[in-house]
RNA sequence: UGGGGAUUGGUGUAACGGUAGCACGACUGACUCUGGAUCAGUUAGUCUAGGUUCGAAUCCUAGAUCCCCAGCCA
């Protein structure tokens, strides 16, 4: 007998519960929504996405999905002067990249600007919205302290002359900031967006989609609310700031009688050494602290995907760190983490030299090449094998030798034996040191029984390192990342610095003359792989035919490094 | 100083008056042709002080700390 099917709501491998659910669950219970669920991801495109952004997406489009309902893609673009084109072009092909689908629904808060025009009409001749003349400075003034502001000298103007004068400001007669738009809420609120907030500015400003159709542009919390309430969103989830905003959002919707979503707010993403507010990315990109909204080094999701990182990887992780409204700081390392994880799986395996070390296996027969088998994969056995040139002369890491090694290094010294990879044991002769007592050069010998890496009198090795070729070797540049901040809070600065002070020097270094296997002489960009022992790499867009870039995305869990660091 | 939020191991997140759990990290050990991966185990927490209750992370009172708000930015 068939047993019948577990009615278990969950994956098992599904994020925990979190607080929004719970009130997602209370509204269909209720049936406040009819038991439909509609989120939406609102970037403005005055900027690249970055990482705090795909953990609004995950958590919009992840809730659509868990819940059967549906996810759009709306630009919120009520901004003319900092918008354009080609943040709107990226913000598309990161969100797809991320693997959020909205399904043809790609909205434009400026969609809504005639619908929003026809509302505020109304509210005026509802007698709840105004036109103003005080300038920027004056409204400050009258909007008042923390005790609550006054009434501005136009708030009472007719619903003729209102409606005159709004139409005036429509149709150009004004210069930007003449005048405003304003609701007519309460000056006395102690939250300072109830007092009468501006509805529509002044801005004889080319929008990047409506052209010059518009002078008059709304602001956000006017057509943020009105925009939701128009494509059916039930969910309107944003970030902690705009909690203050919410009696807000909703004193329009209902004073327009319109669907009226369900704002949420949840903590955005703080992560320890790196900056994650617009602002600051685009002063690292324009003062060139950087090189590019893609460098590897930025948090933005095109800087990620330059670096190597995969959308699984960054998904996974925003599953791992919640949702709650506890503003926190979360570790880089768990992004690392999730890569790591991610990679370990999927990417093949290859053989590649950062910092070259000559030997010479003095007992290897000249000219002689031997083609060896390795393992693409050894998590994945599907991804079979390949063959690679072993000979007399090869390279291996400077780091996996030590002249005068301590007792609990595993790899080559004088007089001692490790395995090279797939190949053969190899027991170090001596080191050749050039003028300044630098070694230059091992003399080796290795043993022709061991072939494959083992040895058939069962005798082991501690220590197992890679190596290439050196007449076969690829030479490729790889550039090797590091936090970009060097301190976990970039804002810890004596007096009189900025986050800039705090910028890593060392955040990128580039290395030159790398050896690779040849295997990896026709790697296409964006191809990852692992450098065994040493971490994710991918290949940059930089590369050219015959030279070849690498980003390295991750380094390996590094067990020896620990141990000697705490020494 | 007015208002809005928040506070559970190192970090993130559950527990909705009834055994404080999970993940990541860290630490041990096993295994290993990557000092990788994997496996096993250990570690460590309810902001404070009172109160209600048989029983409090959860309810009440007072306090502490942190974040946000006075753009014609979003």
């Amino acid at each position: 007998m068939a047993k019948p099917a577990d009615p278990k709501p969950d994956k098992p491998d599904a994020p925990p519960r979190n607080f929004i659910q719970e009130i997602i669950d209370e509204h269909n219970r209720t049936g406040r929504f009819g038991g439909r669920v509609h989120t939406r991801f609102p970037p403005e495109p005055n900027g690249y996405l970055h990482l705090g952004h795909a953990k609004s997406i995950c958590l919009n489009y992840g809730l659509a999905v868990r819940y059967g309902g549906r996810f759009n893609l709306r630009y919120d673009d009520t901004n003319p002067t900092t918008e354009e084109r080609e943040y709107v072009d990226s913000i598309r092909e990161d969100v797809r990249w991320l693997g959020a689908d909205w399904e043809g629904r790609e909205f434009y808060a400026s969609d809504y600007f005639g619908q929003l025009y026809d509302w505020a009409e109304r509210l005026i001749r509802e007698g709840k919205a105004y036109v103003c003349d005080l300038t920027q400075e004056q409204m400050a003034e009258y909007r008042g302290d923390l005790k609550g502001g006054k009434d501005s000298p136009y708030r009472n103007r007719s619903v003729e002359e209102n409606l005159d004068l709004f139409r005036r400001m429509r149709a150009g007669e004004f210069p930007d900031g003449a005048r405003t738009l304003r609701a007519k809420i309460d000056m006395a609120s102690p939250n300072f967006h109830l007092r009468d907030p501006v509805m529509y500015r002044i801005k004889h400003a080319h929008h990047h989609r409506t052209g010059d159709a518009w002078c008059v542009y709304p602001s956000y919390d006017w057509a943020h609310g009105e925009s939701d309430s128009i494509e059916g969103i039930t969910h309107s989830i944003c970030t902690l700031e705009f909690e203050i905003h919410r009696p807000l959002y909703d004193w329009y919707v209902e004073a327009l009688g319109i669907h009226h979503p369900q704002q949420i707010e949840f903590a955005r993403l703080n992560f320890s050494y790196t900056v994650l507010s617009k602002r600051r990315l685009i002063q690292l990109v324009t003062e060139g602290h950087v090189r590019g909204w893609d460098d590897p080094r930025m948090p933005t999701l095109s800087g990620a995907r330059r670096r190597g990182y995969t959308p699984e990887a960054i998904r996974r992780f925003c599953e791992r760190i919640g949702v709650s409204k506890y503003n926190g700081v979360i570790d880089i390392s768990w992004l690392e983490d999730a890569l790591r994880e991610d990679l370990n799986k999927k990417a093949p395996r290859a053989m590649a030299v950062l910092r070259p070390l000559k030997v010479v296996i003095e007992n290897y027969p000249e000219g002689q090449v031997e083609e060896l088998d390795c393992v693409n994969n050894p998590e994945d056995p599907a991804a079979g094998s390949r063959k690679v040139p072993f000979s007399r002369v090869l390279y291996i890491e400077q780091d996996d030798f030590r002249e005068d090694p301590p007792k609990d290094f595993f790899r080559l010294a004088p007089g001692k034996e490790v395995r090279f990879r797939w190949a053969y044991f190899v027991k170090c002769v001596s080191a050749v040191k050039d003028a300044d007592g630098k070694v230059v050069e091992l003399r080796c010998t290795y043993d022709t029984a061991t072939k494959g890496g083992d040895a058939p009198d069962g005798r082991k090795v501690k220590g197992t390192i890679h190596w290439v070729s050196a007449a076969h070797a690829v030479d490729a540049e790889v550039r090797l990342y590091d936090h970009l901040f060097a301190k976990p809070d970039p804002d810890d600065v004596p007096e009189g610095q900025t986050y800039l002070d705090n910028l890593n020097p060392k955040s990128l270094e580039v290395l030159t003359g790398c050896k690779l296997e040849p295997s990896l002489a026709a790697a296409p960009v964006g191809y990852t792989v692992q450098f065994e022992r040493l971490g994710y790499f991918c290949v940059d867009k930089d590369s050219a035919p015959g030279k070849l870039v690498f980003n390295r995305a991750v380094t390996l869990r590094d067990t020896w490094a620990k141990i000697e660091k705490k020494k």
